[in-house]
DNA sequence: TAAATAAAAGACAAAAATATCTTTAATTAT
DNA sequence: ATAATTAAAGATATTTTTGTCTTTTATTTA
């Protein structure tokens, strides 16, 4: 469905959602180390995303890392495809025709028809910070450590982040 | 949403499904001209639809070619996904977590979980046939050329292959 | 001011996807 | 049998994606 680019942008997005604040940043490792990807190619990605400091914002040097302000975890999660290049995916044909028209629909355009938009829907109202309070909550995962299948991480070994 | 792989593989069968039966072949020239797709690269992929001569049938040699059976219109075009690994995209987890379950949900699991399986509904219940059956009443297309935007082919250009 | 810290930027590497080209094998028609 | 045709198979090339490593820049603390 998406890249491995977009998964990540994602991921961190929300993970940065829940845990900074403008005076509480946070560092490049431990968000790959949490969303459970390469910190170095984490860290390119994030710059696509900071670029205006629109979504996510970042400053350098000690006590530097990067952080969401209020009004940025208000954005639809839409805004971070957009910031990666992969809204296409909720825009464009199925089938890789280059144009999506009823005038030259492909065999899937009909069927797909009711999808696509609810599809689209859903990144324009999934409001980061809604996403990012239900993981705050313990009641999703932007990793795959944890709890489920797998194995379990040490009892105890949970020294939280704060 | 799909590779290119997948997206030719899918055009391709719709229009081998169309165009072909048993005594009337079709070449590789002709298939990817239709579809718009790159001849070998689309005859490697065919390759892979061929296998075991459940999907699509071949044969070599003068009038040889690609053709379907009746029996294999009537499967699902789930099973193209399948035969080029990529029914995955129906199941797996959309920001590419390594379990997708009600026990370790990611931030969009419980929102897309209404979304995947009609999703995957609509690849086990469209029939290749039915598919085939549409475009062939012109009421879809497989390929960029035809009408609609773009630009328009020439006026008496259409000396239909059959 | 100097040292330490952390992201930004850039260069580079590896892997996968996409695409092309060549050779081989099967089949048909002559 | 021979030649022609067409897909299969294999080798190779190109591009894109994914990933790593190094250098630079901004910022803070000592
Ligand atoms: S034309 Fe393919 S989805 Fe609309
Ligand atoms: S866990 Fe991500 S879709 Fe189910």
């Amino acid at each position: 469905m998406f890249s491995k680019t977009a998964e990540y942008a994602i991921r961190a997005t929300i993970f940065i959602a829940q845990k900074s604040d403008p005076d509480h940043k946070i560092g490049i490792e431990e968000i790959s180390k949490a969303i459970d990807s390469p910190a170095s190619f984490t860290a390119k990605i994030l710059q696509m995303l900071t670029r205006g400091q629109e979504l996510i914002s970042s400053v350098r040097g000690p006590n530097g890392g990067f952080f969401m302000t209020a009004e940025a975890r208000k954005l639809p999660l839409l805004r971070v495809l957009e910031l990666v290049g992969e809204d296409g995916v909720l825009k464009k044909c199925v089938l890789g025709l280059k144009e999506c028209s009823e005038e030259k629909p492909c065999p899937l355009h009909h069927r797909y028809r009711k999808l696509k938009p609810e599809l689209a829907r859903m990144f324009e109202e999934m409001q980061i910070g809604q996403l990012a309070g239900e993981l705050d909550a313990g009641a999703t995962f932007v990793g795959n450590k944890g709890r489920g299948a797998g194995k379990r991480p040490m009892p105890g070994g949970s020294k939280a982040t704060r």
